[in-house]
DNA sequence: TTGTAAGCGTTATCAA
DNA sequence: TTGATAACGCTTACAA
């Protein structure tokens, strides 16, 4: 590969001034400048950006720390980051799967030098702390972040806030005794959702009930299993609402199977807005969690961070949620933001074949 | 930032003993190594990855080149890349969003000297021919190439042998009839298919007819569109191929507009295999592409491009698709490895929740 | 077993 | 407006 300093022997010059043209960095004569760039496209001349960010030490490049890559959820936290990049002009260096503290560990390093700043989520404790600590390290923001942090910027979903939507949207529905299968302990999303949903109980003067209460730990069947269990209750709930969209399957695997009617004879409720909850039977009503929106907020914020140094604390945001109205807790309207075209059409078709070859 | 020479001033030794313990390259003196050890430890120090990579001219990362992020297919595709690498021990710069060549072009460039090879895709011809140039800079694996290329090595879908199969399928449950909704003109996934179902008739004695064959360009609408002019047939076929599951999903809804029965007066087929094509009524018969595969392969051929130099001319493979029987062409029995459990349970419900914060 | 010093391909600081 | 040359942080001959 040609360097720098071909092309500035090529063109009779110094390699200072093949950098200044190649830069603009400083005024340079028009008859070198036009030699320097004949030079540049007889060589086919590119920049080594590895070896002009070792002297600028700037990469223009963001890491990306993920414990997975799997899903939509992922998909479209990696869409929103590689969106906000390509505004911001940054490249994005991505490494996932830390199933544990020590991969993760292992994946920061390998960017040490490679980036200006991070985007990291932690799934579990660990996780977190380890990212923590990489702040001394690199500018980072840490996404969902599994316990309160101070140290680095953070963005949170709003699930207290989803929870407390959904419990009032059953209320206001006029359902007064309202269930709930909770998460796994532990997890952040999980204790948030639940702490949403006995807040709103309370604020409208219900008093939440043990017996309706359900450990779950957001696995379909954990759902199916308290549906059986809610369906065997002498005095069942109105509603249930499930931490979940995969638990509130469950749940609607589990009534449908003991010929409970949904919503007629009970709603259900769930958290995420995963594809198929728009095409299960009856389509659920659910929390929307915009992932894109948050991969872009944390490029936005990264990126204003490394342009303009730290100043004051690392912030703190919370991403909104969206409640999705659909079938599944006895909706006589729809969402406006979710309305479904007529026939077989679903909201995301489009994009769906986008993403096939078939484009 | 501490550098390798605070170190081995910290250490009492040389720089290039600090390089020695850390990378293993020589021996070292136990009571040397310690001291070294206990430096790094003090001062937490990083190697400077970019740096490194100036000197040993290798970066163990992978540059990815795609059109775009959105949907379950890229998403797939990035998930296998990412396997790959975390296999063979390489990290990944992403670039994605190249609408023309140019874009492509300065994505590539901002690579040079931070990635040992590309695995590129092209959704059409201009940028297909900008990889191929690319790969005078590095190794390049292209995707799913526009048109055939020499230069570089390659991974093509089998759309032929895919077509060629549904067809054959279609023949073996007894369809004599069979007409095809084909996607653009000029797209390399479209005219193997179309060119795969020609062959697969001509090879069972059936002349394709014109008039049952319908121009389409992988939308909804047009899929749609096909279907109330094979409806308005005096004699229309007995079963439809569709060049895509998005066009399929229109097929389906306009023979439901019209109150034609699917399968039962009409078989339907696509190609594909998007999300929703398990969830539509009836559940499309279609041909599986896997993603993953598709990435992880890419990242296995180029790594091992990379680690034993060229060695003859440029590998071009095939990836084999496989037929998913579902329900639209009247099956009577499910397909091995698309089998659905009882319930609403989806086949990809699992990894969908596991994507979502809720894991 | 260790140290010295020459790169790697840029940019940046001085002088000229 | 240009050119020498010293960084940048590391690895790797070559010597000791």
């Amino acid at each position: 590969m040609a360097t720098i300093r071909d092309v500035a022997e090529a063109a009779g010059v110094s390699v200072a001034t093949v950098s200044r043209v190649l830069n603009g960095t400083a005024p340079v004569a028009d008859s070198t400048r036009l030699r320097v760039e004949q030079a540049v496209a007889r060589f086919d001349f590119w920049p080594h950006a590895a070896a002009r960010s070792l002297t600028t030490s700037r990469t223009h490049t963001l890491g990306i720390l993920l414990p997975d890559l799997h899903g939509q959820f992922f998909s479209e936290i990696i869409r929103g980051i590689d969106q906000g990049a390509r505004e911001t002009g940054f490249q994005i260096l991505v490494s996932s799967s830390h199933a544990d503290a020590g991969a993760l560990m292992l994946g920061a390093r390998a960017m040490s030098g490679r980036v200006d700043g991070l985007v990291a989520m932690a799934p579990d404790r660990d996780t977190t702390t380890v990212i923590a600590r990489l702040s001394r390290k690199f500018p980072v923001v840490l996404l969902n972040p599994h316990h309160p942090i101070e140290v680095c910027a953070t963005i949170a979903v709003a699930n207290f806030d989803g929870a407390v939507a959904m419990v009032k949207h059953l209320l206001a529905r006029g359902h007064r005794s309202i269930g709930m299968v909770t998460g796994p302990l532990g997890n952040m999303d999980a204790e948030e959702r639940w702490r949403g949903y006995r807040h709103a109980l309370k604020e409208a003067g219900i008093a939440p009930q043990a017996r309706l209460q359900f450990q779950g730990d957001f696995t379909e069947s954990s759902g199916f299993r308290a549906g059986l269990a809610i369906a065997a209750l002498s005095r069942p709930p109105a509603a249930v609402f499930a931490a979940n969209d995969g638990m509130a399957v469950g749940l609607l695997s589990a009534f449908r199977q003991q010929g409970i009617e949904v919503p007629g004879r009970i709603a259900v409720a769930g958290f995420d807005d995963i594809p198929i909850a728009e095409f299960v039977v009856p389509r659920l009503t659910t929390v929307h969690v915009d992932a894109f929106a948050l991969g872009l907020r944390a490029v936005k914020m990264l990126t204003a961070f490394i342009r303009r140094s730290p100043a004051g604390p690392p912030p703190h945001q919370k991403l909104p949620v969206r409640l999705v109205v659909r079938q599944s807790c006895g909706a006589k309207r729809e969402s406006v933001s979710a309305k479904r075209p007529a026939a077989v059409r679903p909201r995301r078709a489009d994009a769906l074949s986008r993403g096939g070859f078939s484009s």
